[in-house]
DNA sequence: CAAATGCTTCGCTTAGCATCGAACTATGAA
DNA sequence: TTCATAGTTCGATGCTAAGCGAAGCATTTG
């Protein structure tokens, strides 16, 4: 009668309120504490505790000790996917939003999933790096061409040091909020923190908005045509 | 604190057993009864009708009256997507299948997604006309080449009455198995059914299960080589 | 018509689990 | 050492929801 892989298991987890408030902070890339995202989930500190216990048990989150500390964030970039997924279906399927409100918007235009950059300009620059032939599909993944990887090593960014890794360069992911893919994989979250360094951009706290200056703005289009 | 759309909802919809074997039936992509799940989930007919509002009220499964039957489809590619996702995850991440049995390997080499094909066989097929140049990734979605087009047809679909409807002819729906691609959407579907009509292969009952014959395999071998 | 089948609604019971208070361990600071 | 903070464990409580029996409605069949 059970084929296939338990998936009531982990969709459970997910489906419990205060957990699914916690992964959705921890979807900022961030490691939080577990006081943090108490705080975000806003239970108790016991509860919590108990909470990411069974998160881990269950793959979803890894721990790190550091002191008095124990910073958790997502297993991996599967279980950022998943919950950008989850997104999207429960953004279309049914009664939406609780609350509609202004950051809303800011958070459709850009945000942070899992430490790069989505929502509307994460499909932009998407779209421009597809265009230009930057990036392209193989069968299986994404990957940068010849010409996407010079692009990327002059826009700053040390390729060396991330190929070292063992994590795919290049990975797309769906948006929720857009339904078109962005870039995600290393690459992707090395963009990002590089706009962040380069001033064009910063993080809202507690928030996954990013917020672009003016400046920031102008050089992100130009950087990015269509 | 609530940012995003409401993900627990809907998990918490996937994270009961009963509703989740129900969906993982649905997964075949057959339109089932409510008895049928009932049957498939273990639950009485009682039970079975509440989750089938639910779900159906939580935008995951849509419902058809026809006479005295009321038959169950999962809403959209979206939420098989989505459950694969899930099987992906709940797969790698700990404590696996609760019971290998032999109907495993079966399931891996060639099995049903939401009507299309998946597996071993799912990813084969889809890599060889990726690679020959039958489709391709534009920006969003996966689409047929002009050469894809005629091979397509030549194959025995009629792709204007697959493009009366709107949903895509193409999408790449990712394997739980393999982790990687496969080509689903109207054209997938179409694919595997025109397989079975040719004789190559059939859908075992009560099961995800596709069997192809010796000859069939070889036919499919013959028509997507890599 | 009556009988049978498929599905739904109602009421009730039960089990699981999220939650917190309180007590306990561990690390860092004064 | 003493105090404070971070996190965990235990026990008790209370709520939610899954499950089924029974009764009701709708549709098909004899």
């Amino acid at each position: 009668m059970k084929e296939g892989p338990d998936i009531a298991h982990i969709a459970a987890l997910i489906g419990d309120p205060a957990r699914a408030n916690m992964l959705t902070a921890l979807m900022s890339g961030k490691a939080l504490t577990a006081t943090e995202l108490a705080g975000e989930a806003g239970i108790s500190a016991q509860t919590a505790s108990t909470h990411l216990a069974k998160l881990s048990e269950g793959g979803l989150v890894v721990t790190r000790k550091q002191g008095r500390h124990k910073y958790s964030t997502l297993a991996n970039d599967g279980v950022a996917h998943l919950l950008e997924s989850l997104m999207g279906i429960a953004a279309k399927s049914g009664h939406l939003r609780t609350r509609t409100g202004p950051k809303d918007a800011a958070l459709r235009k850009a945000r942070v999933c899992y430490n790069h950059l989505a929502g509307d300009m994460g499909t932009h620059m998407y779209d421009s790096l597809m265009q230009r032939g930057l990036i392209l599909h193989d069968e299986t993944d994404l990957s940068l061409t010849q010409t996407g990887a010079t692009f990327v090593s002059e826009f700053g960014i040390d390729l060396d040091t991330l190929q070292r890794n063992r994590a795919p360069l290049c990975r797309d992911c769906l948006d929720w909020s857009e339904r078109r893919a962005h870039l995600a994989g290393s690459v992707g979250r090395a963009m990002l923190s590089r706009m962040i360094d380069l001033g064009w951009a910063r993080r809202l706290e507690n928030s996954r908005v990013i917020r672009f200056s003016s400046s920031g703005e102008a050089a992100f289009a130009k950087h990015f045509p269509l």
